[in-house]
DNA sequence: TGTACATCAGTGAACGCGCGTTCACTGATGTAC
DNA sequence: TGTACATCAGTGAACGCGCGTTCACTGATGTAC
């Protein structure tokens, strides 16, 4: 049991000198600036200020300031991952395997839109980084199945060259377009003009999009 | 007539200790700095060391840090501009009008992708504020033609729907289709996975994405 | 044409900030006997 | 079951950094006479 209490400010009184869940809490700490100010304001004295502990004690956990970082990002990555999951899980199965396929590319899209709109700290940090997030299988950065958010899109795509609606000749490099249409849509709608539109509009500018993706690809 | 002399550096040595030109000279730094290291390396302090100056002479030209960065902001969207227009500009008017409408698009696109990956520094900069793009009239934000960037691709939208290439109720929010698609890809080749891949296969990737654009608006 | 003077661009010094990171340390913990 | 001890998580103090910004100043400039 931890010996640790809550104090009024959410940090935390120790009995000890110990935290006890040091790492745990500087990632939490570490995610909540990102959350609030992107991947800008992931720092370690804020983070070790934040969970009641002396600056340096982040380095018994982390090793520099771009590992926290790191950290984040992956924790970011990987929630990404699991909302495109759920969306995906919602599709209904009984449908046409064409159909399916289709819904599934829009399941991701969806889902990757939901999450910017949502987590627009959290979204920016998972793609501050310029590491290609395709080449990555760091099981840490991946959701419920194991795959990261590319790998969830790829795999979409790779269901709909199977299914027959997406031809041969389309598929190599059908990644960048996707990503690239629903990409620059979330910075629109994490950031931009797009983020104070009333929900509905903006569900609708979103399907529209996913409708020109669908039928460009 | 300057009585400035370059020194070894690229900095001013000053026969005097009046600048003549800090403004502009600050300005230039600015971009230097935002060049190299997007938003974030905009800073006055390095500005003014840039310019042989010192750090509070800034404050004769830019009340703040924020003033010198939107300056490099405007000045980033200006080029961009002035390269969509560079693009537009090598239009064959001798084709179809509805051709020339969809290369008109096209062009933008185009610019805008050549941009970013040429600047990528610059291109982050101009994107790095939430102020909405598209409802400012700033000149110093224009191409030679007066218009930004967002109001040259509502521009090309326009001719396509004047020219029957575009369905009069897919008109609007086509802005949020295109710039999304073109914006994500840019992003992908100012600073990821693209930035790196040889030219040609670079260019066919832009022009199947702006075919998905095409196709699918 | 020459001189007094107001203007205001750039100076020099300083402030407080938050940051990452290193050092030698201390004391709570779990373990070996 | 009790005690000595090694481990190593967190401490306290300090470093140097670059930053934005403010203050009272100084001296080159252009202008009015």
């Amino acid at each position: 049991m931890s010996k640790n209490v809550k104090n009024t400010a959410g940090a935390r009184e120790r009995e000890t000198y110990r935290h006890g869940d040091l790492r745990h809490a500087l990632l939490e700490a570490g995610i909540a600036l990102a959350r609030e100010g992107g991947p800008g304001a992931v720092a370690l004295r804020a983070a070790t200020r934040q969970a009641g502990v002396a600056p340096n004690a982040a380095y018994r956990h982390f090793a520099s300031r771009e590992d926290l970082l790191l950290a984040v990002r992956a924790y970011a990555l990987s929630q990404l991952a699991i909302v495109i999951e759920t969306e995906l899980a919602r599709l209904d199965p009984a449908q046409s395997r064409a159909d399916l396929a289709r819904a599934g590319l829009r399941a991701v899209g969806a889902g990757y839109l939901a999450f910017a709109h949502a987590n627009p700290g959290l979204f920016h940090t998972a793609f501050s980084s310029h590491e290609p997030v395709e080449a990555d299988a760091d099981p840490a950065k991946a959701g419920h199945s194991g795959m990261n958010p590319f790998q969830l899109l790829s795999g979409a795509l790779d269901r709909m060259l199977e299914a027959g609606v997406l031809p041969p000749q389309r598929r190599p490099g059908a990644e960048y377009m996707a990503w690239s249409a629903v990409h620059g849509l979330a910075l629109l709608v994490s950031d931009g003009p797009l983020h104070s539109m009333p929900d509905g509009m903006r569900n609708a500018i979103g399907q529209r999009l996913l409708d020109m993706v669908e039928k460009g690809l």
